[in-house]
This record gives C-alpha cells, sequence and structure tokens, in this order.
DNA sequence: AGACAGGGGAGTG
DNA sequence: CACTCCCCTGTC
C-alpha cells in the first residue's frame, strides 16, 4: 500500500459531494471506478493511502498539485460561502473522463443519485455483459460503445436512453478532446449540439472533467442556495443563476458553487423552502 | 418566455 | 396504496 502527503484536502468531503458517481464505501476505504481503473482510497491525517493506480495518477484525479489555498482565497468573499467553505474545508473538484462525465451527467438530467448510479451500474450487466456483483466496478465502455437505445432502455435510462444513444453516435475522441481547447462560450455551444445536453448538464460537464473553473453548474440545490442568500436571486432562473454565479465569484466559481451545493444539499430543512418557482 | 411531459425507483405516510 | 421528488431537457 502507497502513501502521499496531502494538505488542504478532504477526501470525505472531495467523495462524499456527489460530483462523481461510481464510487463505493469499503470500511475507511472509497473504492472508485474511474474510466479503465479501479483504486482504493483512504485518508489519515495529512496521509492519503491508496492502491490500483499510480501515485500520479492520484494527484491528477484529485487536483492535489493546485494551489487550494488560493482558489479558495479567491471566492471566500461574503459569510454565506464562507459557512460552507469553513464546513467542508478540502473539498476538491476531481478531474473525470469528459466521456464518462458526459454520460453520467446526461444520466443525471430530473433523476436521483441512487438512479444514476443503478444505471452505470447495469452497463456492465446488459452492454459489457459482465457480472457487475454489488459494486459499481468495471471499466466504463469506450466512446461509441452505448449507441445502442434498447440497452439504455435495460439500465433504466427511461427517456433518457434515446439521448444517451445519440449522443453516443454525435461525439468521438477528437471532438471531446477539442473542448479542452475552446473558451467557457465556444465549448458550451458545442457541448449543447448533443441531446439531452443543456445548460446545467453542460456545465457539469465543463467543471468536472474540462476544469473550466468559472463555469457555475446551477441544479435545484445550488439554485435554493443562492435564493435564500442572495437578494439578486431571489426570482431567477436557474440559468441566470449560473450566470450570476461566474460573475459574482469569478474565475474559480465552480469550487464555490460546489461548496453550495453540498451545504444546500446537507441542510434540506433550510433550503428546501427556496425551490424554483 | 413559460408551462409541461417524461422512466422509474426511493422516500414518505 | 398513493403520492412526491429527483443535481433537467425538449418541445410546445
Amino acid at each position: 500500500m502507497q502513501s502521499i502527503k496531502v494538505r488542504d484536502f478532504s477526501l470525505e468531503h472531495t467523495m462524499d459531494c456527489l460530483q462523481f458517481f461510481r464510487l463505493t464505501k469499503e470500511n475507511e476505504f472509497y473504492r472508485i471506478s474511474h474510466g479503465e481503473n479501479s483504486f482504493r482510497v483512504a485518508q489519515k491525517g495529512n496521509k492519503l493511502f491508496f492502491e490500483g493506480v499510480p501515485a500520479a495518477y492520484i494527484r491528477q484525479f484529485f487536483s492535489l498539485d493546485e494551489d487550494y489555498k488560493k482558489i479558495i482565497e479567491s471566492i471566500r468573499i461574503d459569510s454565506h460561502i464562507n459557512r460552507a467553505i469553513d464546513e467542508y474545508y478540502g473539498l476538491r473538484l476531481i478531474k473525470q473522463e469528459p466521456w464518462e462525465c458526459l454520460v453520467s451527467y446526461i444520466l443525471s438530467a430530473n433523476n436521483s443519485v441512487k438512479k444514476v448510479q443503478n444505471s452505470l451500474l447495469k452497463l456492465s450487466e446488459y452492454v459489457l455483459g459482465a457480472q457487475a456483483g454489488p459494486t459499481l466496478h468495471y471499466k466504463f465502455p469506450s466512446i461509441g460503445a452505448l449507441g445502442d437505445k434498447r440497452q439504455w432502455e435495460l439500465c433504466s435510462a427511461g427517456y433518457r436512453a434515446g439521448y444517451l444513444a445519440d449522443t453516443n453516435k454525435m461525439v468521438d475522441e477528437n471532438f471531446l478532446n477539442s473542448i479542452y481547447k475552446m473558451d467557457y462560450d465556444a465549448a458550451s455551444k458545442a457541448l449543447r449540439q448533443l441531446p439531452g445536453v443543456g445548460p446545467k448538464v453542460c456545465d457539469c460537464v465543463l467543471l468536472f472533467a474540462y476544469s473550466k473553473k468559472k463555469t457555475f453548474p446551477t441544479d435545484t440545490w445550488v439554485g435554493k442556495f443562492m435564493r435564500r442568500h442572495y437578494p439578486d436571486c431571489k426570482d431567477m432562473s436557474d440559468p441566470k443563476i449560473a450566470e450570476f454565479g461566474r460573475n459574482y465569484f469569478g474565475k474559480n466559481a465552480g469550487h464555490a458553487q460546489q461548496f453550495g451545493f453540498y451545504y444546500a444539499f446537507n441542510h434540506p430543512e433550510i433550503y428546501n423552502k427556496y425551490k424554483r418557482k
């Protein structure tokens, strides 16, 4: 078992804040499946124990080499976001592979986290033909391998089955790689051509896969957080709040978004009053 | 611009 | 059993 030293990092918050779907708990370890890899990770104080992938992979996946203090400083701009940062300090944005991220978030539209995980799990049974067992751990199907609408229906994708099958046919590695080089507006425009990809799913992929950090994905919880604390947002639609968030929090708005999301999600009794009308 | 339908499972009572 | 909700998009 290898280990590395970490600081300004909370594995627990990073894993539990629902940015990433293919993980399970194994005692003190998190078992993570991502792309081709399956590995497990545990944190004890400032030590991160891991096995299944090299240290460089871990550093990249958890964004351990970015200047976290500086990023947090840039979004610590009011008492509301500060409260969320203080509660979940060490929450990092994971660097996901675009294809897996895109599929995961198309599935997430109007859906629950449990159901998304269940659909991703069933991929292994119906698409890969493997025995998935009780965990979520298998290689993610390659780009282009998920064009069968019927198989998506068997994976309980529901009405999203057609979107997923069609999106699969519309993308390839070149397309997905080309997004890295685009600025926010161009990248957003390109991704939203895909069926099942609206403003929110698009923003999630731009933030979680492409690290476009000014992105402020606004789902129901982020919407509630913003309507509760920011008077300007009170009557705004979710896409308007996304725009507000980008401007208000600036170049690292995506980090603020994840703190706000997790805070609201964990305090539903406070935030459920601030639903979108 | 704004309402609304759309798998189906989990949570609630 | 009935009902609501779900990190929402497409279509009217």
